[in-house]
Order: structure tokens, then sequence, then C-alpha cells
DNA sequence: TCGATGTAAGTAAACACTCACTTATTATAA
DNA sequence: TTATAATAAGTGAGTGTTTACTTACATCGA
């Protein structure tokens, strides 16, 4: 081998940043290179155009999501239990993590359509719960994805509103209150 | 005075639809001016700049969104009728009006902060039904914004899943399913 | 020394926007 | 009823700049 890599991952930060601020398509490469302080050629050295860097950065940082989701559920016991584990991991991933949650938010509605759509694990993680919820009984039956809909738009929305509107009240009463709404919701 | 303008609806139109579908920023004046059958120069007739169309679109969508809306609500006459106008409007104007609907949501949540964050009114229209149940009596007492934000998610995310994921269930029924959760959100 | 990493100076294409000009419409005055 | 003048609408071939990407070459570590 040769010399280690050292800024691709210098690269990876920059974009990422950049990204989520003003979206691939406003994001110059220029930009990109200025920021990680690298030559705009280094860029190419590990990625092959704009477009793969920005789907590599979005896989990575849906892996590290669902990686972080999953272990979030782990030891839930009960089908509530994984509801309030899904509603509270998702928060404090968009708490702790924010860049990472706020470029696959954004590149997910809107610039990378083609290739979320069906990546979109943490739906389908839902979906599931709310599945055994109905089996089980104690979630009223209604159209799974619909549901799954409603509940995801409650905690995203919620999410936004948090970060830009300003909420006046405390982070873990907010979780506490989206999670006893969610459970509304469904519940019989 | 001189020659009508003809061709500005023609620019607006074709805007409007490439907006929605490719976002501002990757739609090009060239794109613009080929889709409305007319030359780049005439768009600058009509609007200082791409920025300047956007925003023009973007004022005049919101405006007769909000007229929509109001018309919906115009016969209502408690809070709970309030609510459900609110939603069965929402979910109708972005079935009768997709391109618009469209647009407003994308350059809202991405492309036009500045200039929507404090302009949407239909917001404000769910905070005030929201605030007078809570004094009512028959909504729970929760934080307004707090409230808002979970049934402007849920409502949102729903159209947008019936735009995207097909949710198989019938049109009318989702709209009574939503309107339904709704209430068992804020209900006491 | 060999192959991978990094760089600076490119390049062609695409971009938003301009400008000198033509065309269509109408108000007015002969 | 015309002829004419005034003017906004419309055109398309530019403009300079910015863009994503390339290439020839230097550097470094194994």
């Amino acid at each position: 081998m040769a010399r280690p890599l050292t800024k691709k991952t210098d690269v990876i930060d920059a974009a990422l940043a950049l990204f989520m601020r003003k979206g691939i398509k406003a994001t110059t490469t220029r930009d990109i290179a200025l920021r990680a302080g690298i030559s705009e050629g280094t860029i190419y050295r590990h990625f092959q155009s704009k477009e793969d860097l920005a789907e590599s950065i979005f896989e990575e940082n849906l892996d590290y999501f669902w990686k972080y989701l999953k272990g979030y559920l782990k030891n839930t016991k009960n089908t509530e239990e994984m509801l309030q584990a899904f509603v509270a991991g998702f928060f404090e991933f968009s708490r702790r993590e924010q860049r990472s949650y706020g470029f696959i938010i954004a590149a997910h509605q809107t610039e990378l359509k083609k290739h979320s759509r069906e990546k979109m694990k943490p739906k389908e993680m839902l979906t599931k719960i709310l599945r055994l919820g109905q089996k089980e009984g104690i979630f009223r039956k209604m159209d799974l994805k619909l549901a799954g809909a409603m509940v995801m738009g409650t905690i995203m929305q919620t999410i936004f509103y948090l970060k830009n509107g300003r909420i006046a009240v405390n982070y873990d009463e907010v979780i506490e209150e989206v999670t006893q709404t969610c459970f509304r919701m469904v519940k019989k």
C-alpha cells in the first residue's frame, strides 16, 4: 500500500455539513474543497462524482441511524416499550447527530429520491411494531402504511419545529408528550 | 397602451411545474423557456430574476391555498367542525391542486426558508382552532405549538405517502381516518 | 520503486442574465 | 377612417462567470 487516506474524512465531513445547510445541488465542489482545506482534485480521488459523494454520505449516515435505532430497541420487552423506544431513539438521534439527521431527512425528501425510497428501514421497523401491536390486540385495526405515515409525521414534524420554530417546552417533556400522543393515535 | 401579456402565464405555468419536480435550484431558465415555448429573455420582461420568479409563484400559490382553506372553514359552527374542515381542506387542496401544493411544501421546507417561515398562515389557523378547543375544554391542555406540529405532521406525512408510497385505502376513508386520529391526539 | 494520495492549473459546458432589436397593440390626431 | 407615434412584449444571439470534472505532475509511505 501507500499513503493512508487522511483527507477523505475531511471531504466527507465538509460535504455533510454543506449538503445539510444548502442542499446537494447548491453546494459546489469548490465549497467543499475550501471548507475541507483540500484541493478540488482530492474529492475525485475518493469519489467518482459529486453525486456519488452525496449518495455515499447518505448511505453511510442512514446506516448509522439505522444501527442507532436498533440499539435503542434492543432491550425492549413488549410492543409498548418498542414504540416508546422508537420515538425516543428518533428524537435522541436527531439531537445528538444533528448534521447526520438533517442531511438524511433533507436528502430523502428532495434530492436523492430514487435511492432513498426503498432504503428507509426505520419506516419498516415502525410498520413491524404497529403490526405486532395489532396482532396482540392492543392497537386498533387500521391500514399499516397509513398508521405508519401518521406516526412518522408526528415525530418528524415535531423535530422540525423543535429546530426551527422553538417549542417552549423541556426536551424530555416533548419526547414524553409525543410518545403519549403516538399511543393515543394507534391504541384501541 | 401596448401588447397585452400573453406569455407571462406560460412562464409561470412552466416554472411551477419544473420547480415542483426538480426544485428551484435545479431548474434552469433554459428549461423554463423551452417548456413555456418562449425565449429566455421573456422571463426577464416579467421578473427581475429566477429567484424573483420563484418567490412570486410561491406567494401566489400560498395565497391561493390560504383562501381555499378559509373557504372550507367558512360554514363551520363549532371547534370540532373546524378541525374536521381543516383536515379535509388540506387533503382536498393537495389532491385538486397537486402542483400548487407540491411546490408550496417543497419550497417551504427547503428552498425559500426565509420568506416562507412567517407566512405559513395555515399553521396559525390550526393553532387558533386548538387554542379554542382547549378553552372550551374539549381538547386537553398541552403546548399549542407542539400540538400544532404533531397534527400538521400527521396530515402532511399522510399526503406525502399517499402520493409516493401508495396507501391501499380509499381516498375518502383516508381523510376520515386522519381526521379521527387527529381528534384522538388532542381530545381529552 | 511502485502505487496510492494530493495538488494546481487547467477545460468544456452550463449557467443566469443582458441587450440591441423586432413585433404587436392601441391612443390619438389629422 | 386612417396614419402615426408611443410603448410594452417578445426575441435570440450574445456576455462573463461558475460549474463539475480532468490532467500532468509532485509527494509520500511501504
